[in-house]
DNA sequence: CTCCAGGGATGAT
DNA sequence: ATCATCCATGGA
C-alpha cells in the first residue's frame, strides 16, 4: 500500500468530517477511513501534512512517500480544478475532495464582522466545505430530513453495507455508496430496513429518476443557482433545505445557505433578537444579502459553532460522534 | 397562513 | 419502562 503526503495548511480534518456535511467517515487509529467516489481512502492529519492511503489503482504512477506541495492552488473558491490533463493522482483526488484549494483566508475575511460571526470564525478555523459526489450527496441529504447527525450516519452506513461495493483499505473493510442504478433496483421495503422510514420512498423514486437519466445530475452543473435549485427540488424529498445542502456540498455553490433548525435558531437569536413575526422567508432573504458571496461557508461555520457550543445535547466528548 | 404525519434514537420522567 | 424531543417535506 502506497503512502502519500500532501501539504494541507489551514485544514482541520476532524472538524471538517464532523461538521454535518458528510456522514460516512469513521475514526480509525489516528485518522479516518472512508470513500471518495469508488476509492477506499485512509486519511490522517499530521501537523500541516495530510497523510493518505488509497485503494483503487490511481496511486501507482507515483513513487512512495511523495510529497506534493501547492497541490492545486486555483484562484477562487468556485473554480473546480476538475479539468485535469493527466489521470488524477491520488493526491489530486484527495486534495480536490477536501477542497484544499479553497482560499480560506479570503473566505473568512469576507464574512461580516459581528459578534456571532466572529465567534464562529475563530471556533471553526480550518473547516472546509468539501466537494462530494453529486448522487451520493443528494441521496444522503434526502435521508437526512428530520434526522440528527448520528442517525444519518447510521443510515448511510446501512445503505453502504447492504448495497454498496466492498473495499479494503489497510486491512479495514469499507463500502462505497451505492449507485443510483443499484438503489433503483431495490424496493421500498428493502430501503426501510436501513432505517429510512418514510424517506425510503423518496430515495427510491429519486434513484429511479437519476438512474434513468431523467435527472442528469452532471449536466446540472451548467445551470444557474436558481435553475439548479428548481431541478433538485423536483426530486421527491427535496425541499429548500436539502436542495441548498446539495448545492453547497456537491455543486460548489458556496453562496447557498441551507436553513435548518440550528441555523434558524442562530439567526433569530443573534440577528433578529426580540423581533416578532419573523418568517422563514425573511430569514432566507436576510441571509442571502447579509452573508454575501461565501454565505454557504458562513452558514457552515455558524452551524458547526452552534452545534458544538449550544446548550442542546452533546456536551460530551467530540470523539463520540464517530461511533 | 396553520396543522400534522413520519421513524428511530436519545433524553427525561 | 413509558413519555417527550429532535428534525424537513409535502399535503390537507
Amino acid at each position: 500500500m502506497d503512502l502519500m503526503r500532501i501539504e494541507a495548511p489551514d485544514f482541520d480534518l476532524a472538524m471538517t468530517l464532523n461538521s454535518g456535511q458528510v456522514f460516512h467517515w469513521e475514526k480509525y487509529g489516528a485518522g479516518f477511513c472512508g470513500t471518495i467516489g469508488e476509492h477506499a481512502v485512509y486519511v490522517e492529519k499530521r501537523g500541516e501534512v495530510l497523510q493518505i492511503k488509497m485503494e483503487g489503482g490511481v496511486l501507482r504512477r507515483h513513487g512512495q512517500h511523495q510529497i506534493l506541495q501547492n497541490v492545486p492552488r486555483p484562484t477562487t473558491a468556485a473554480t473546480a480544478g476538475s479539468r485535469e490533463l493527466a489521470p488524477p493522482s491520488a493526491a489530486r483526488v484527495v486534495a480536490h475532495y477536501f477542497a484544499l484549494d479553497h482560499p480560506l483566508e479570503e473566505i473568512c475575511a469576507s464574512f461580516p464582522r459581528d459578534q456571532a460571526m466572529n465567534a464562529a470564525r475563530d471556533f471553526c478555523r480550518g473547516l472546509r466545505i468539501i466537494r462530494q459526489p453529486k448522487w451520493e450527496c443528494l441521496a444522503t441529504f434526502i435521508c437526512s430530513s428530520m434526522k440528527q447527525v448520528k442517525h444519518i450516519r447510521q443510515i448511510s452506513r446501512a445503505l453502504r453495507q447492504r448495497f454498496g461495493e466492498k473495499k479494503q483499505i489497510g486491512g479495514n473493510e469499507i463500502f462505497s455508496f451505492p449507485s443510483s442504478g443499484r438503489l433503483a433496483r431495490t424496493s421500498e421495503s428493502e430501503l426501510r430496513k436501513c432505517g429510512l422510514g418514510y424517506r425510503a420512498r423518496n430515495l427510491l423514486e429519486t434513484a429511479k429518476l437519476v438512474a434513468s437519466g431523467e435527472a442528469d445530475l452532471d449536466s446540472w452543473s451548467a445551470l444557474s443557482d436558481r435553475q439548479l435549485r428548481e431541478q433538485l427540488s423536483e426530486s421527491p424529498g427535496v425541499g429548500m433545505k436539502v436542495a441548498n445542502c446539495v448545492m453547497l456540498f456537491a455543486y460548489e455553490r458556496i453562496a447557498a445557505f441551507p436553513i435548518d433548525v440550528w441555523i434558524e435558531r442562530v439567526l433569530r437569536e443573534k440577528y433578529f433578537a426580540r423581533r416578532r413575526k419573523v418568517t422563514g422567508q425573511m430569514l432566507a432573504d436576510f441571509a442571502a444579502n447579509y452573508f454575501g458571496a461565501h454565505g454557504g461557508y458562513a452558514q457552515q461555520y455558524l452551524f458547526h459553532h452552534a452545534r458544538m457550543t449550544g446548550k442542546r445535547k452533546s456536551q460530551s466528548h467530540s470523539i463520540d460522534q464517530f461511533h
